[in-house]
DNA sequence: AGATTCGGCGT
DNA sequence: ACGCCGAATCT
């Protein structure tokens, strides 16, 4: 007996995610249903952090009842967010959530995501001035947030991280080479001013004192032309095995959908 | 091996 | 009561 077996489209999420819906039909749970999700690429999805892991931050789930499939305003959004990145997630072998362990603000983002300063005054009215993104207080030593953070792949492989020349040394709190990266990767898109690094002598001694918060937190540094001829031969490696990927994956995406063409499905 | 299915832990 | 995920079972 062929069982409802229905992959059905689920507008509230991207394009061509599919949702489903099955009935225990024996045991203590008899009746019980559990919902499926279906990636485009057909990965099967059975949890909300399973699925929110995966779609990262293209989509907020933060309304989104895994159950139903829909968007559930109203429903009131447990802060489910640890303030300090505790025992809990810092514990062994477990990977920070970039989803839900962080604020979005926090990730080296290409865009300018400024914090919203709100102040209580009826007389006050919204600036839409997107001048105001390099006004922003930043706080010091706001980088250590980026502390263990990782790139990763969506199969949640994490990618092999890149390594900083010898030349590049941190400041302040937090020692960690990975953090000088990101803090160095988040400046350059903050702002268009040049990244110098901490020039001041002082905010090695005192760094609470001297540092200037709107450089990362790596000591001044010289870049010669040895430097720039290796970054561009980089460059222009990143730039071809980019163009591989993309010819790969242009491939495989005409192969697959040819074949549900043949098999009858849908796109 | 991969998919399916139900149990049961934790909240 | 239910979300989530381990693991037994099925194909």
């Amino acid at each position: 007996m062929i069982m409802e077996r229905k992959r059905i489209d689920c507008p509230a999420l991207p394009t061509g995610w599919k949702k489903e819906e099955v009935i225990r039909k024996s045991g203590l749970s008899a009746g019980k249903s559990d919902v499926y999700y279906y990636s485009p690429s057909g990965k099967k999805f059975r949890s909300k952090p399973q699925l929110s892991r995966y779609l990262g931050n293209t989509v907020d789930l933060g309304s989104f009842d895994f159950r139903t499939g829909k968007i559930m305003p109203g429903k009131l959004q447990k802060n489910k967010q640890r303030l300090r990145q505790d025992h809990l997630s810092l514990a062994k072998g477990c990977k920070p959530d970039l989803n839900t362990a962080l604020p979005i603000r926090q990730t080296a983002s290409i865009f300018k995501q400024p914090v919203t300063k709100v102040v209580h005054h009826p007389s006050n009215k919204v600036k839409t001035d997107l001048q105001r993104a390099t006004e922003q207080p930043r706080q010091l030593f706001w980088e250590r947030r980026l502390k263990g953070l990782r790139t990763s792949d969506v199969t949640e492989e994490v990618l092999r991280s890149m390594e900083l020349p010898k030349g590049l040394q941190t400041v302040g709190p937090d020692a960690s080479d990975d953090t000088l990266l990101l803090a160095i990767a988040s400046a350059l898109h903050m702002s268009s001013a040049p990244v110098t690094g901490q020039t001041s002598q002082a905010a090695e001694k005192n760094p609470a004192v001297w540092i200037n918060a709107a450089q990362p937190l790596c000591k001044a540094f010289t870049i010669t032309d040895q430097h720039i001829r290796e970054q561009e031969v980089k460059v222009y490696q990143a730039r071809k095995s980019l163009e591989e990927a993309l010819a790969a994956d242009g491939l495989a995406r005409a192969r697959e959908s040819s074949r549900d063409f043949l098999e009858g499905r849908t796109g």
